[in-house]
RNA sequence: GGCCCCAUGGUCAAGAGGCCUAAGACACCGCCCUUUCACGGCGGUAACCCGGGUUCGAAUCCCGGUGGGGUCACCA
């Protein structure tokens, strides 16, 4: 397909923020297409944008990566054969490629100033042109480069454009695309602080580090023509395209900060598992073609192609990503979900700081108990009160059940039950059947025994299932609070 | 506005000329299970943007329109 000997792909995200679900989309289906084929992956910083990177935002990309599940095999923090992985660690090489280009004729200095083309560009605008750089120093003599920069001026250098020709894209999610060249107008490829712009470092780059496929976002489709410029100017061998569909937001456009949590750390605040993320990106402009939606990250692996993924954008749909976050926590192991929990029960103050061995027993016993009603891991924090602290009695419902005539039978003959009990916690199964013989032994209907039981223990009449409750508070504890419902409702 | 991309239910999407009386999933609604609320099970409502072609036959191919989106930086 191309002149490539090995699949090679990479993720460069600019390091100005915190991963945006866009990007950790491109950054997997890179991943993914890589793993699949066999290839390499890697990841690269492109921190050009001197005034909004940060090395806080890059460690932040990264261990966001690192948490989706992502591995990578050259680049940042992990090295590799065509280091350095960081854009202005690599200056030099960019400027040997800028000063052949200088040399050939194929790019020039220009001196125009930003005042001088933001006028021109409003101008264009205005009159519904192209907005594109006139090529007004494309032809200046060195003298009058010389005297320009006598004159203080620092010069950007700029791609010559050839006039009247068509570029065509092979892009392998879209298909033929074409654009003018007349329509581009000379870019610049190098600031005039020395940096290199985009186009110019991303083509250096993915070449210098054999790069070939670019996967990215649609965004970026605009900008190819442009880089294909530059490929072509080094008789370089050009990479496959495909640019993928964006994420667009409930109201279809370009998901941003209006649309709610737009960064993964978000999700992973907010209790997400990193797997069921990963099923829902991968979901979000791809699909397997067979009825499955559930997949783990080596399925992917193995089924994930290119030739699937949707040319449409495709809307963020949270109640979906709820819905899968809700399958992983179910079907989890519990232990694993107490442990991800804990923080978020000691945010709201049921744990204290280091747990021990006994409080992580019953976090596991509350998690079976509740972890059914969750979407994501922050909501526990809705229907554990009842595991943790003693109830008030102030619900209607509830002292209306303690007061029916029934109910004190019900609670001594549990809490007789339960003294009676040699171990201090039954297990599910203990509580199982001694729940199932009360009715029975009591001569009343279910509805008489477990609701004055469920307001006894809780205060609520609605609730965890009783035979996950009674194991989670331990004997004692249940002792204690049918008594003091007995108090309550004045029996 | 110029250039570019896109167009199947509310959302994600299957569909690559007859198999479509158009899958599946999320959401929604109903029933069942549960003597609570969820979970779960079963069922239901709901879509090929419009107009022209091409063809014996079009959701699928072509053209036009409309709509939506992206992009037009010394940002990536």
């Amino acid at each position: 397909m191309n002149d490539f000997k090995e699949i090679k792909v990479r993720f460069a995200p600019s390091p100005t923020g915190p991963l945006h679900i866009g990007g950790a989309r491109s950054a997997l289906f890179n991943w993914l297409f890589a793993r699949r084929y066999n290839g390499k992956f890697i990841v690269r910083i492109e921190d050009t944008d001197l005034d909004r990177s940060s090395r806080e935002s890059e460690e932040n990309i990264l261990s966001s990566l690192r948490w989706l599940g992502l591995d990578w095999d050259e680049g940042i923090s992990v090295g590799g054969a065509n280091g350095p992985y960081r854009q202005t660690e690599r200056l030099d090489i960019y400027i040997r490629y800028a000063n052949q280009l200088l040399e050939r004729g194929l790019a020039y200095k220009c001196y125009c100033s930003e005042e001088e083309l933001a006028a021109q560009r409003e101008q264009q605008l205005a009159a519904g042109e192209m907005v594109r750089y006139t090529g007004k120093c494309r032809d200046l003599t060195p003298e009058d480069c010389e005297r320009l920069e006598k004159e203080g001026r620092k010069p950007v250098i700029r791609f010559k454009v050839p006039l009247g020709r068509n570029i065509i894209i092979n892009d392998i999610v879209r298909g033929e695309v074409s654009f003018e060249c007349d329509g581009i107008g000379d870019y610049i490829i190098v600031k005039s602080d020395g940096i290199p712009t985009y186009n110019f470092a991303v083509v250096v780059d993915d070449h210098l580090m054999s790069i070939s496929h670019v996967i990215r976002a649609e965004e970026h489709l605009s900008n190819t023509p442009r880089q294909v410029l530059i490929y072509e100017a080094f008789n370089w061998p050009m990479p496959e395209f495909a640019h993928v569909s964006l994420i667009l937001g409930k109201d279809r456009s370009k998901m941003s900060k209006r649309h709610g949590a737009t960064s993964i750390e978000q999700y992973r605040d907010l209790g997400y598992l990193p797997e069921a993320m990963a099923n829902f990106l991968a979901l979000l402009g791809w699909s397997s073609g067979k009825e499955q939606e559930v997949f783990s990250l080596e399925e992917l692996c193995s089924q994930f192609s290119l030739d699937r993924v949707v040319k449409s954008p495709a809307v963020f749909d949270l109640d979906k990503l709820n819905w899968l976050n809700g399958h992983y926590i179910k079907t989890s192991p519990v232990e694993r979900i107490a442990k991800l929990a804990v923080p978020f029960l000691q945010k709201a103050g049921y744990l204290s700081e280091n747990p021990d061995d006994k409080t992580m027993e019953k976090v596991q016993l509350v998690v079976v108990a509740v972890r059914d009603y969750l979407e994501y891991l922050a909501q526990i924090n809705d229907y554990v009160d009842v595991f943790f602290n003693d109830p008030e009695y102030s619900d209607p419902e509830a002292r209306q059940v303690l007061s029916w005539e029934e109910t004190p039978t019900v609670l001594r003959a549990v809490i007789d039950k339960l003294a009676a009990m040699t171990s201090a916690h039954m297990d599910e199964a203990a509580a199982k059947s001694l729940l199932k013989k009360l009715p029975k032994d009591l001569g009343l209907g279910g509805k008489k025994v477990y609701l004055p039981l469920r307001s006894a223990l809780t205060g609520k009449t609605r609730g965890p299932e009783l035979y996950h409750l009674l194991p989670a508070l331990g004997n004692s504890a249940a002792i204690r609070r049918l008594e003091t419902a007995l108090d309550v409702a004045g029996h």
